[in-house]
RNA sequence: GCGAGCAUAGCUCAGUUGGCAGAGCGUCAGAUUGUGGUUCUGAAUGUCACGGGUUCGAGCCCCGUUGUUCGCCCCA
């Protein structure tokens, strides 16, 4: 039986890993622009970091977690909770009060693959923890827009939201559930079953019958004190004042229990059932809840690979442009002794080139030089030995250069 | 965890009422022996996902397994 790859991950053959290598070199780029700096953190965690911190009754901590036998540890299924750790644990508050930390990595969740969704998955993110300013919301959003904006995906919409701290949520807990405790026959399976688990949720429900229900329900918004409302409303007053399009979306809520106030997504009509590119939000309890001092902080991840379904669907992929600068063909083993000393002073000299390991014909040589889009081919034979010159051809027009100075090629293809 | 579809050459896919395993692309070789691309000629490559069953006979029908795809749930 032939051995194959587990479920729901993949190979990245080499066009698909240099895709990926464009792509994490400008997210790079703009999170050190915005002054991000890395953190990585161990691929596994013990697991009580995730029951704690993303919360014990959430799908992903609940069912979808690849925990070790002796449960002890977990392959991380996302990156906030330990970013967080290490900052309590190396006292990174007590550095500088903001630290504006950035990540590229993969991640684990044992969920039935899909569309745009995998079991080793990767994510690039960025937490900002220190600050409640609203103008760090705004910059979170912004950081988020313009990377994904970089990348020329323009149609990504932008949806916001407020969920309030906990106390409020609680308040309006009652009267939500108060209020739908009379149409608790008539909401889908999924809503009942959320009504108990997590009432928040429900707001989340796309069922025809769900949405005529929740049409006269309290809206959560109303039950947020001045002072959440206020914050919401600086944050979308920059935000606009930034140039940035959004829509505001009072049914938005999130998956973790850690968030708080802000919730933002930025959503693809290009990918399929799992639309959200790019998810975040505030989570002000999370440091303290993980044995830090209180500390308010706010983060997001985006999926890239479903960045890169998006950016493959629009063609916004750039092709290889990396190739041989120099493929030196040989006619016999002789000339290959050559050949092959010379590849390697060019190599060393930093030009990318290439010679036959096939034994292969002048006709097969040439083929492989034109396949690898090599910019010049020099053939070596007995006379190029004897003679000590050869030509030089540019496969893209066929004109060839007559060169006289092996020691000095470097000159001539640089031309 | 639940539902539906799919599985044939390296890739994309045909394969009729059950009757010799196919095409295009790619790969390799050649077209008077030191010059690629275009064209032409030829070649190699299959446990028809795996295991059972029905049948004189199964790529095709039935059952199971695995993988995969798309949904549900949830998320990036």
């Amino acid at each position: 039986m032939l051995i194959q790859k587990p479920k729901g991950t993949y190979d990245l053959l080499p066009e698909k890993a240099r895709q990926r290598y464009f792509l994490e070199k400008r997210v790079r780029e703009i999170f050190n622009i915005y002054n991000y700096s890395e953190i990585r953190t161990p691929t596994f965690e013990k697991t009580e970091l995730f029951k704690r911190g993303i919360g014990e009754e959430t799908d992903i901590v609940s069912k979808e977690m690849y925990t070790f036998k002796d449960n002890e540890f977990t392959l991380k299924p996302e990156m906030t909770a330990p970013v967080i750790r290490a900052y309590i644990e190396n006292n990174l508050g007590n550095e500088s009060p903001l630290q504006k930390l950035f990540y590229i990595c993969n991640m684990f969740r044992r969920e039935r693959p899909q569309a745009g969704r995998f079991r080793e998955f990767s994510q690039f993110g960025a937490e900002a923890i220190g600050s409640s300013d609203p103008y760090i919301d705004a910059e979170m959003i912004i950081l988020a827009d313009s990377i994904i904006r970089s990348f020329g995906i323009e149609d990504s919409v932008i949806k916001i939201n407020t969920i309030g701290t906990a106390a409020e949520r609680e308040t309006f807990f009652r009267e939500f559930k108060g209020y739908l405790s009379g149409f608790l026959k008539e909401l889908s399976a999924d809503s009942q079953r959320r009504y108990v688990i997590n009432p928040l949720r429900i707001l989340d429900s796309k069922v025809q019958g769900d949405l005529e229900i929740l049409r006269d329900a309290p809206v959560l918004y109303n039950f947020l004190n001045d002072e959440t409302k206020r914050n919401f409303q600086s944050i979308l007053d920059i935000l606009t004042q930034s140039g940035i399009e959004f829509e505001t979306d009072n049914r938005l809520v999130r998956g973790f229990d850690y968030y708080t106030s802000t919730t933002f997504e930025f959503v693809s009509e290009a990918l399929g059932a799992q639309n959200a590119l790019l998810g975040g939000g505030r989570y002000d309890m999370l440091v303290q809840q993980l044995g830090g001092k209180p500390t308010p902080a706010i983060g997001f991840a985006a999926g890239i690979e479903r960045l890169l379904m998006v950016m493959e669907a629009k063609k916004l992929l750039p092709d290889s442009d990396d190739n041989l600068k120099l493929f030196i063909v040989s006619m016999n083993k002789e000339c290959k002794k050559f050949s092959f000393k010379l590849a390697d002073r060019l190599r060393k000299q930093g030009v990318k080139c290439e010679t036959d390991f096939l034994g292969r014909s002048l006709k097969a040589q040439m083929k492989e030089a034109n396949r690898s889009n090599s910019e010049y081919v020099i053939v070596i034979g007995d006379e190029e030995l004897k003679n000590g010159t050869a030509n030089l051809k540019r496969m893209s027009d066929g004109t060839e250069i007559r060169m006289n100075d092996f020691d000095n090629i470097k000159n001539y293809l640089f031309k």
